[in-house]
RNA sequence: GGGCGGCUAGCUCAGUUGGUUAGAGCACCUCGUUUACACCGAGGGGGUCGGGGGUUCGAGUCCCUCGCCGCCCA
């Protein structure tokens, strides 16, 4: 290798870059390059397969999160990677209106700010105030999502109550109105009366609260000799008496008995010592009852079956004594209350007995005329009166102090009331097999599989789903009724159409007539006046829609037929049910096909407590602040190397001081502050909870996480290493590269990137996002810059070798943007700009003109040709090598610039390829090479290391720390002797011999003889060294 | 009560079908600004893989059991 003076490496001319990778600067400039060059945009191209996916739409509630960030970088990078691999790419983008959490978030406000509620408004008023906020929101989301970096399909940008999406759900509930699949029935529901609505199970959170157990007498009617003169009950809810219809006794009451006791005796016989005297108190108080209570619980069992009746007082209602197993003989008095209309359980037994219903409040919370004198009362004012009322008639027993689990509603905050209401369902029974089925036999595969079994549970309850919502915001249900109406009117009316339908409702006395499109005025049917439904569609079964109503469905359009099914789903997995499930179903029902063939269920990401991420906690990060603070690639990056299958992202949070940049760990105590005193500088910064001005006054204090550092750096690395090649392509000329060009390394990092891009392929095929990034990581960095870079240094100061160094590293480079650009892809766009300034044309056959941006370039395609395991061996000798002279040199206290000599002893093929490495040794460990082979002597003071097959001399004639070396040494030997003699007791063991495999056998055998070689050696040396020291003193 | 997941270095996590001496990043210690990078480089310390039992020649990995944490369903 002729060495040339003088050539230094060169900036390139065109521009100086910084040393550090200015994010904002890249995201600015790329996404609207993409933007207008269209690549985002996607039309149906019969010469190409499809990938598609759907955007599950953010909500238009509030701002993305960091959920939404990992989300979406999922989603983005297979839709890059995809279109990368020439498929017509298309990402549908869009939002969701999200009815009850939008509604209340925007009546929130109003009553915050402008003191109205929703009914000052009034419907028109409030819709309008709500589209404005949407609008806002909508926005806001869409540039969050553009700054992640996104490469969605805007033109098709869709929100669930825009028109197309609206027509779609208009179809479908026409539909199945006709096919009866859509009914109206009494359910109680979860009221909330703050929001004047219904709202789900899954809106509703539990708290347990103090309150008190009232136990009163009714009176019964007539008591025979020796029949009681009253029963007792006992409730938490006192002014629900109001509503009861009957009291309840246990058909068997001593049947009943005699179970909880065998089971609590088999508990008892279980269980763990420390628990064993806490059950045995519970069977002790069970047999109490029994002979306390049995008596009067059979007499009563045996006058509810006698037809006998109690007063309810107040009312002065007589209601039925009735047998049923829910009235628990081991609780309470033995005997319960019944209130069909605002209790769940009671429900139950009112639909076994056929019981009243009456319900006994307002919509708002107040009582209705069903409450008699208490009309008008609220909940707990009439919760006073009732106590009040029956103390006075002396019916009150006692009172008792008691924890409550109280239902809440997470919306409104406010406790919830069980509410029998009319109720538009969807039936279950068929739908819920359809997707069942899908499942079952494979059209869809849910990954990780372990999701699986939650969908198949849930959707084989089949229980029918209750689409209704007593909202303003949202798809309001295409039904009219009328009370007055005849068949024959009605068919009069919409003669010749059959875009309406009706059915007679018996329960009600009247018509519901459903319209498929247009909306009916109130004088459709001459001399009948038609009323609307009020109630709007749950949100889920407009979302339902997603993959198909955002392609155009009903329409046959050309995207739907294109597009449809989709591939994947991503999606976190606490909407598996409500969401997934319901797309699938409503997919099939619609357009007869699965709406994905695969949902991947992504982690969550949750704080350093084990909680998830929300901004009512305090505790959320906002992904802008992390794209401001580390970029959007780092954002990305970071996000995909933690997404693995079994764990949530775990990710401690932090605050950093605006003043100082110090991080500050965020603590449940301090996390609800409004302001924060940095213990560093000392100023304090505001939060997110800051409210009073002096506190708003204040620089904020981003709220983020350390755990974004790593990508950053790489980025970061990734950046100088492209940097490096930039400046050092100066001069560069395209041709094709034969192999005997190539060198050792050269053909160990191309065999290295095939391997790579093999992985990575494979691994962003089964979603295992984790898996792909660290592969990526370790690449880029512990090879293609540690080593490669490292090597191809003195290469490009050569000019004989510098044109197919040049090659070599302009190629590598440009693979490597490629496999990285679907995680980091402003930053590889990048640089592949300004590498097509200096190197347009590349690749080691032909060279060929570059792509104009690595979006539209193809996806890497591993060379099995490449590929050379013999290489990559080999390389890791000579890595070996060099780590133990660097061992040497720091145990050894050498100063870095100091060249040290050395020499290996190994045999004649090892040496053959340590040879060529020479110049290497020296630029990356400042050591020169003495010699390899098997004759090799240990110099007089020499440290030494030992690897299998190898022994390795650093020649230290002057530096030596004798000392220092022997203890090393000792360490090593010890080490040794331990492992060897584990090694000879394993092949000692007669069993292993015989039972193992041969092939594990003779590794171990192998391995042993190493190990002994090893130990001759350190052995050797320790005693050298011993003497070197007695000759010293 | 049922189901699912987790418990591996101080922290956050990897660890393929059981098979040499269990890895990474951050943090920590030592050394270092050799012209890509101090958001860096070289080296180092640190783990009886939650407890117990079992299967096996061999268990972080498979089985049973207990404990703790989280989520879902009732």
């Amino acid at each position: 290798m002729t060495r040339m003076n003088g050539r230094k490496p060169v900036m390139s001319q065109a521009r100086e870059l910084p040393k550090q990778y200015d994010h904002e600067a890249a995201q600015g400039r790329w996404y609207r390059f993409w933007e207008d060059k269209g690549y985002f945009h996607s039309e149906p191209n019969r010469a190409r397969k499809p990938y598609t996916i759907v955007i599950p739409p953010p909500n238009v509630t509030g701002a993305l999160h960091l959920g939404h960030a990992l989300n979406n970088t999922l989603q983005d990078i297979l839709i890059r990677q995809k279109r990368m691999q020439g498929f017509e790419t298309l990402w549908m983008p869009g939002t969701d209106h999200a009815g009850i959490a939008t509604q209340a978030v925007v009546e929130r406000r109003l009553l915050a700010e402008e003191k109205k509620s929703r009914h000052d408004l009034g419907r028109e008023g409030l819709v309008a105030r709500i589209w404005q906020w949407k609008d806002e929101y909508e926005a806001r989301i869409l540039s969050q999502l553009k700054q992640l970096g996104c490469s969605c399909d805007w033109e098709r940008t869709r929100f669930t109550l825009d028109p197309v999406c609206a027509r779609a759900v208009r179809h479908t509930f026409f539909r199945m109105f006709r096919q009866r699949l859509i009914y109206r029935g009494k359910r109680l529901v979860n009221w909330d009366t703050a929001l004047q609505t219904a709202v789900s199970d899954d809106e509703v959170f539990h708290e347990t609260v103090p309150g008190n157990f009232w136990y009163f007498h009714y009176p019964v009617i007539d008591p025979k000799p020796g029949e009681p003169a009253h029963v007792t009950i006992a409730t938490t809810r006192p002014e629900t008496m109001l509503g009861d219809t009957a009291v309840a006794v246990h058909p068997e009451p001593a049947g009943a008995l005699d179970k909880v006791e065998a089971e609590l005796e088999a508990r008892l016989a279980d269980a763990p010592k420390k628990q064993k005297p806490e059950i045995q108190a519970e069977l002790e108080a069970v047999r109490q009852r029994r002979a306390e209570m049995l008596p009067a619980l059979l007499k009563l069992r045996d006058m509810a079956l006698d037809g006998r009746q109690v007063i309810l007082p107040l009312l002065n209602r007589p209601i039925p004594l009735v047998t049923d197993p829910w009235a628990k003989p081991e609780l309470g008095t033995g005997c319960v209350k019944i209130t069909p209309a605002h209790d769940p359980n009671d429900y139950e037994v009112g639909l076994r007995h056929r019981l009243p219903m009456p319900n006994i409040l307002n919509p708002n919370g107040t009582l209705n005329e069903n409450a008699g004198p208490y009309q008008g009362q609220k909940i707990l004012e009439a919760r006073k009166s009732v106590v009040a009322d029956l103390e006075k008639l002396g019916l009150v027993v006692r009172i008792e102090d008691r924890e409550i689990d109280l239902a809440h509603s997470d919306r409104s905050k406010t406790p919830i009331e069980p509410y029998l209401a009319d109720q538009w369902f969807v039936r279950m029974e068929q739908l819920a097999q359809m997707a069942i089925d899908a499942v079952t036999d494979g059209r869809v595969t849910i990954i990780p599989a372990r999701y699986t079994k939650g969908y198949l549970d849930w959707l084989s309850e089949k229980r029918d789903w209750p689409i209704g919502r007593q909202l303003w915001w949202g798809h309001q249900i295409p039904i009219w009724y009328s009370k007055t109406a005849s068949e024959a009117d009605l068919k009069a009316a919409f003669a010749g159409r059959d875009d309406v339908a009706w059915q007679w409702d018996d329960e009600h006395g009247e018509w519901w007539i459903c319209s498929l499109e247009e909306d009916l005025a109130d004088n459709a049917v001459a001399g009948h006046k038609l009323v609307r439904e009020d109630d709007v569609l749950d949100t889920w079964f407009s979302s339902a829609h997603w993959p198909h109503s955002t392609l155009g469905w009903p329409e046959p359009t050309e995207e739907l037929k294109y597009y449809y099914p989709t591939d994947v789903l991503i999606t976190s997995r606490d909407i598996i049910t409500l969401w997934v499930a319901r797309m699938v179903l409503t997919g099939l029902f619609n357009v007869g096909e699965v709406s994905f063939h695969d949902v991947y269920i992504h982690p969550k990401i949750l704080d350093a407590y084990g909680e998830g991420m929300s901004k009512s906690k305090g505790n959320g990060v906002d992904p802008v602040d992390v794209m401001e603070k580390f970029g959007a690639d780092s954002l990305r990056f970071g996000l995909a190397y933690l997404t693995t299958e079994t764990q949530d992202i775990r990710m401690p949070v932090e605050f950093e001081c605006p003043h100082c940049q110090t991080l500050i760990e965020q603590t449940r105590e301090n996390r609800v502050l409004p302001r924060i005193k940095c213990p560093q500088c000392k100023k304090v910064f505001a939060t997110q909870w800051a409210v009073k001005a002096e506190d708003k006054e204040l620089p904020r204090g981003a709220v983020v996480s350390d755990r974004f550092e790593t990508a950053r750096n790489f980025c970061n690395k990734l950046w100088n290493v492209s940097r490096f090649a930039l400046m050092n392509l100066e001069g560069y000329t395209p041709g094709p590269v034969a192999d005997r060009e190539l060198t050792v390394e050269d053909r160990w990092l191309l065999s290295r990137l095939a391997t790579v891009t093999q992985q990575v392929t494979e691994m962003l095929a089964g979603y295992k996002y984790s898996e792909a990034a660290r592969i990526l990581y370790e690449f880029a960095w512990d090879e293609f810059c540690s080593f490669y870079v490292e090597m191809v240094k003195s290469r490009l100061l050569d000019d004989s070798s510098r044109p197919v160094a040049q090659r070599v590293l302009a190629c590598a480079l440009d693979t490597l943007l490629r496999l990285l650009h679907p995680m980091i892809p402003f930053l590889t766009e990048e640089v592949w700009q300004l590498l097509a300034e200096v190197a347009p044309d590349r690749g080691m056959g032909q060279a060929a003109e570059a792509a104009e941006s690595v979006m539209i370039a193809p996806w890497p395609e591993s060379d099995a040709r490449r590929r050379d395991p013999k290489i990559e061996d080999q390389f890791a000798r000579f890595q070996e090598v060099l780590r133990a002279v660097r061992e040497i040199r720091s145990r050894q206290n050498v100063p870095p610039k100091q060249e040290l000599e050395f020499a290996v002893r190994c045999d004649a093929s090892v040496a053959g390829l340590l040879q060529p490495m020479e110049d290497y040794f020296r630029s990356m460990a400042g050591a020169r090479p003495a010699g390899f082979g098997p004759h090799i002597q240990s110099p007089a003071l020499s440290a030494s290391a030992a690897a299998s097959g190898l022994e390795i001399f650093v020649n230290l004639a002057g530096l030596i720390d004798v000392e220092a070396e022997i203890q090393k040494k000792e360490q090593e030997r010890t080490k040794l002797e331990g492992m060897i003699q584990g090694k000879r007791k394993k092949l000692e063991n007669e069993a292993f011999v015989s039972r193992a495999p041969e092939a594990v056998v003779q590794k171990e055998r192998d391995s042993l003889k190493d190990l002994e070689d090893q130990l001759a050696a350190t052995q050797a040396v320790l005693d050298r060294l011993r003497e070197t020291k007695g000759g010293k003193g």
